[in-house]
DNA sequence: GCAAATTATATGTATATACATACAATTTGC
DNA sequence: GCAAATTGTATGTATATACATATAATTTGC
């Protein structure tokens, strides 16, 4: 479906405009695809974004704000997401010694166990974008250049 | 800043996911944009998205039904995003006398001062895009194929 | 013409973002 | 070495999404 058929809008002022639109429409189908996707995992789309990163950290503990920093979604609220991991015993919460101001989280096996679980299901899901290097890659450098210039934080 | 630098990430498993990722993050910036340029008229991103519905239609009433297949994002809450605007006496609400299921929701003088003031901003906002016609066609059409044989609704 | 199905909207709950603020621990400037 | 500033995290509030469910009004099938 294009952009005009499902906002029902026969043109827009700029093309500009229909890209910048079309970007904030495609991520929420791509948003709204992944939450359904991780949904039977009991996960939300934030909340498996956390666990990635602490894999990535290969059993190192990690800050509250390292894992904000690296969050896709600006501003988000990692400490509140990592309450849920927690209660849901996929990471482990605890203070540093060096600093008790900082909190060191770390991903348990169980929390390994989902993820891995999870892997396959991305990796299907990802295989049906139709996209290929080239079209990627250029894709990736207009959405770089959209981003310039635009004075947000 | 490149899509790299923020997530503090080497590189990615596929070029496809790159460029998947760099939409949603892409979406999230210019999202996080345009609600900061609306909080001075007290309105968020899609309370604003629902008076634009409302001009459009001219002064004929709209249902809920209609506002909700228009909006940008899947599956939003018009109904509750109406109570909003009503409080705020930008839209009236009158149950449809043919149809007393449904409700006629108009925009009110005061509805469309505030969305004249937003024009402004918004048009000098969005004349920061770096993007020539040729770019935002070429990504228009990027970004519609990689939506193609996605499953979502 | 009435029961059953459908439609339009509303509402309850869980999750998340954005922002402001709070507060304790640490660092700094003198 | 102590007050002031900064840092790291938590929490409160408003807004929004996604989903399930509820309810009233209308349409349909017989």
């Amino acid at each position: 479906m294009t952009l005009e058929e499902q906002l029902k809008q026969k043109e827009f002022k700029t093309k500009r405009q229909r890209a910048y639109l079309n970007v904030v429409y495609t991520a929420s189908v791509l948003n709204l695809e992944q939450t359904r996707l991780f949904k039977p995992f009991g996960l939300s789309l934030q909340q498996y974004n956390v666990l990635r990163i602490l894999r990535g950290q290969n059993g190192t503990p990690v800050s509250i704000g390292l894992i904000q920093e690296r969050m896709l979604d600006i501003q988000s609220n990692a400490s509140r997401l990592i309450d849920k991991l927690e209660d849901k015993k996929l990471v482990i919460r605890k203070v540093c010694p060096n600093d008790k101001r900082q909190m060191e989280i770390t991903i348990t096996h169980e929390g390994l166990k989902v993820l891995l679980e999870l892997d396959t299901v991305i990796a299907s899901n990802e295989s049906n974008i139709q996209l290929t290097d080239g079209e990627a890659d250029m894709l990736n450098d207009l959405l770089n250049k959209l981003r310039e210039n635009q004075k947000s934080k």
